[in-house]
DNA sequence: CTAAAGCTGTTAACGTTGATAATACCTCCG
DNA sequence: CGGAGGTATTATCAACGTTAACAGCTTTAG
């Protein structure tokens, strides 16, 4: 693994390092093959020669063809994300969720083939699997803020990406005569009904709220012991003061 | 394509042609093959060799590495679903429904290369692809029947595959310490209410809701010590499961 | 019975692929 | 000027998918 060539950060932002440049125009033009010719076109001879290098040069920047695919991987759905602009302040939070679940999906068919790299094998790529599903985190959060949680976050944004990739894998297996976005909708609100409640648990948002709500609903719960309860009470109507 | 070397369909059962037999030889070979070394331990020299073979042999006998690919997935599922016994009269339909699901996941989570090898690619094996979709008509059938199917029949089929698909492929994506089956319940049941008509269980709510709330919103309070938080929010784990 | 036909499988080889060692170029710094 | 260190190149390797040419064996035709 070699080192950052700028440890110290200073200056050298405005042009990234050529070592940089080479790696993006490298990943820039085996994205373009693999739109173009699929899976098969993608060769160290053939992404060297159209970026104007010999075979080797490629292992000296990603070490094997596993690291160039992985950072194809990564870098192509950043590109997709910051093409996108994402609404920097949401109100409501379960639409907010459908449009999330949506761009994940439209990435999907708009990208097939990067697509089918990215989450075809599940071996590949721990890394852009894990991007993916922190990316819903922030999304998640505000829909647990608002009491609208049916399930633990971990396991709400395994659903949203199970859900998403098994549309677009399903949509991209149907031939086109068979393609429904009927498919696409009840997915994604077969989704939103197995992550989110109807109706918020909370009244108001915040601490104070959620304390509330819980203090109510605590005379029903069977994992805590009396005293532990004891003092959660006590700290509850602590935090809903 | 070769003719039935048996065209009248006469005597001949107990053991199938010479050809048959070497086929299957090979496509079982390469099935340890691909579930002891991955998808990549599948070389047609390797396989030849397993199977006691030249490398062109196969290709007589499968015309290509596609071919024999093809013919590995077809028969690993339906080697897979011989094993197990289908319920030959079922009574409930929506219990049979989940039955099926939960057998389409198990299949993939026990043979996960397989299952890859099969429904990775979207690409490949179309034949695969609705040998898998047309498994799912009978049952399908019989909801409709029974006055249970709130989609059509074709939309039923890709919603039920996509979610099993959706399920077995993240899961393996998982990393062992994060796979918890509330994900494969939870895709099972999201399946069942978008595509029959039963009513979904009410779950009794309780404290968890809340619970998860209080835990999100947690970072902004400022009415308890660190020590404090820190328990809390361990309680609070217990109390959203 | 003999000879042609047809499978079935082999040997040998071709072009391509991922990968590596050895080497040349080039720039920076003392 | 003269190394040091990073960068890219040439030459090459083993392995892969695939095909042509040919050899043994069984079946069928005359």
């Amino acid at each position: 693994m070699p080192v950052d060539p700028n440890p110290a950060g200073l200056a050298a932002e405005p042009s990234a390092t050529a070592r940089e440049q080479t790696r993006r125009r490298i990943i820039d033009v085996t994205i373009d093959l693999l739109e173009r010719g699929g899976r098969d076109a993608i060769t160290t001879r053939a992404v060297a020669d159209a970026a104007g290098l010999q075979p080797p040069a490629l292992y000296r920047l990603f070490g094997d063809k596993e690291g160039l695919l992985e950072a194809v991987a990564a870098h192509g759905f950043t590109r997709f994300l910051a093409a996108k602009h994402l609404d920097p302040d949401p109100q409501n939070p379960i639409k907010e969720l459908r449009a999330g679940w949506d761009l994940a999906v439209e990435f999907g068919l708009a990208n097939p083939a990067l697509y089918t790299l990215m989450y075809g094998e599940p071996a590949r790529s721990t890394i852009v699997f894990r991007m993916g599903l922190e990316l819903l985190t922030d999304r998640i959060r505000r829909l647990a803020v608002a009491g609208l949680l049916r399930v633990e976050e971990d396991l709400a944004a395994q659903i949203i990406h199970a859900t998403a990739r098994g549309a677009v894998l399903t949509w991209l297996s149907l031939p086109e005569s068979q393609r429904n976005t009927a498919l696409l909708r009840a997915l994604r609100e077969a989704m939103i009904t197995a992550v989110t409640n109807e109706e918020p648990v909370v009244q108001e948002q915040g601490p104070a709220g959620a304390a509330r709500a819980l203090r109510a609903a605590l005379p029903d719960q069977r994992v805590l012991s009396h005293a532990e309860q004891r003092l959660l009470t006590e700290w509850l109507d602590r935090l809903s003061a």
